[in-house]
DNA sequence: TTGATCCATGAGAGCGCTCTCACAATAAAG
DNA sequence: CTTTATTGTGAGAGCGCTCTCATGGATCAA
């Protein structure tokens, strides 16, 4: 099968490359003779048109760059980016776009990608990944007039058009819960500490304790780099502060964690309640079936993929941000369960 | 700042464009003074070439695209695909290709997506998994002229390229370790009845146990659809079997499967000794680690790439194939330390 | 009949590059 | 001092589309 162009159909049907063309992007001033005999021979021929010279003449890819950075890749162990990716992929789907993946691993592959993808006529937008604070790519999109939009809060947001969720209120829900359970020792293990969800969740869970008059207790904060093992050492270290909950920053260390509760030969919940974040499947997996705070994590990539689309249709400026919301998944691991079961049994 | 071309560029040094196109190149017949003077306004103006513009000149847009079929795009929540995604980024990023991600999660999708890999212009070659035998995908792409390597076994593999681990020596081997530990009543639980990865599997899986004169047993025998949930059910019809061992055709389906024992009060690997396949990072975090067939996921996706390159540069034909080998990971769950500790006892 | 309006189609410039070819200037060989 | 090779640069066609504008025929009102 040969390499046909607009121009070798024309000839075929018998008129011009620009009747052809118009058949070919459902343009109306087409006769409906015209119309059908075009359209019968690019199905005979199964003629496609060439996207580059589209892009070319139009200025259009129709195609987004996701960049997942250098400190986050190795996050494709936890379930949140592949989940993520999906949604965006999903959305890409939807709206006729299609999806270029950039997993940065190092700073070679950072040297290597960021011409790629600000070079013209690849990309119509792109959707970042924030990773530590001050990340280099997430600057440097913003000097670029490739269109793009931050996916999680950037340390220094201004002028950015990033989409969120309420971290701070998510981590205040899910610390609230704990304290409404009438548990007052509740720990917490964070992700790494240079993150902005790390320092968010943080702060909710802390407005929350003091909201309730509770003071803060160093020894009560873990740090759990948002893996398994991660959770598991975090959770080690605060087994002698002997807390009655814990708050995890994600269900991967929520596990990790409880793993390491149960070696201790403790029980759950009634030695030590737990509630995590994310939702992914991992957290019904388990034995003990995970609280958590739910994340809308397809529902976030697909809008994540809208926002963009409206960045490039309608401009960078102003800078629009969305945050979603969460939602408090009732389960096992923190005892609610249990407890309102006690309370029927008196 | 402005969309430069090349034409500025050259405009501003005052040469002309062919030289700035040389110097962009990296071509050898320029003179240092002008290649000094074209690169001082290239970086001053931080232009870059228009991707589409090159794509078009040149018939080649350095993008590849891998496309995970319907039947496989749940498998997002299997640590495989995510590793698999990852090796393939890598591969591309050595040699500067950008990956576009191709999730085809229904019917809707795939009517979409094909045009759009189809479309030259857009992709110089493409990756694509096999999910169900007879996949429509992979019949599609034999047709079509574009350079594409398929990732695993197709049911009828004449004529197409495609890239496998051996999964019917790796079953084997897998099988013939828990024979060599001296079992003998040996279950296995497989992936989704149709793929060729689960035929091959439990291909290898009776040769071993025929080349040690053992009679299959169907009560043996039970699907897992390679999922941790697929696992624990199919654990479950299995227990009555009462096997003493169990090759579960992934790591996920195994770490499933323990659940369902452990559940049952059997010990592992005293009552019921496991074997998986993968080694996927979830291997080493289950209490008891996994023993299990190590893929070379990563490797596995780099060379995919490498073998798509040589495609579309050296052409289609002939139908090249390239099979990996696998390695056999000891650890706690097939009991080989265990038996080594009571014979070095006795 | 004349002109105005509408519509389907053709003509052709242009998107921003690459790449072959021609040409001039220089260097090497006779 | 010519002839021949070598090298650096310019010129311009061409990649396959889109999109504006021109054109010519049909339709309709005056």
């Amino acid at each position: 099968m040969p390499e046909l162009t607009l121009e070798d159909i024309a000839k075929l049907v018998g008129v011009h490359r620009s009747t052809v063309s118009r058949v070919v992007n459902g343009a109306s001033n087409v006769s409906p003779e015209v119309r059908k005999r075009v359209l019968k021979v690019i199905n005979e021929t199964g003629f496609h048109p060439n996207a580059a010279a589209r892009s070319l003449a139009t200025q259009r890819s129709w195609m987004i760059g996701l960049v997942l950075p250098h400190s986050v890749s190795s996050f494709f162990t936890d379930p949140y980016f592949p989940q993520l990716t999906q949604g965006i992929a999903f959305g890409c789907n939807n709206h006729d776009f299609t999806l270029s993946l950039f997993l940065v691993s190092n700073k070679e592959d950072e040297a290597k990608i960021t011409p790629r993808i600000s070079r013209r006529g690849m990309l119509d937008g792109l959707l970042i990944q924030t990773g530590q604070p001050e990340d280099l790519l997430v600057h440097r999109l913003a000097k670029s007039s490739i269109p793009s939009v931050v996916l999680g809060r950037p340390a220094v947001p201004a002028g950015i058009t990033y989409i969120d969720v309420d971290n701070v209120q998510a981590a205040f829900n899910a610390t609230r819960h704990l304290l409404d359970l009438g548990y007052t020792r509740i720990a917490t293990i964070t992700g790494n500490h240079d993150s902005t969800v790390t320092s968010d969740r943080l702060d909710g869970y802390c407005k929350a304790l003091s909201a309730a008059g509770i003071s803060m207790d160093e020894a009560l904060i873990s740090e759990g780099s948002f893996t398994e093992i991660g959770g598991y050492n975090a959770m080690d270290k605060l087994l002698e502060a002997r807390p009655q909950a814990v708050f995890a920053a994600s269900d991967s260390m929520a596990v990790g964690a409880m793993r390491a509760v149960q070696e201790a030969g403790l029980r759950i919940p009634e030695d030590i309640a737990f509630i995590g974040f994310d939702d992914v499947p991992l957290a019904t997996l388990t034995k003990i079936q995970l609280t958590t705070i739910r994340q809308p994590i397809l529902k976030f990539g697909i809008k994540a993929v809208e926002l963009l689309i409206d960045v490039i249709e309608n401009g960078q400026k102003p800078a629009r941000r969305i945050i979603m919301d969460t939602e408090l998944v009732i389960r096992d691991s923190c005892g609610a369960k249990m407890i309102r079961l006690n309370q029927d049994g008196k």
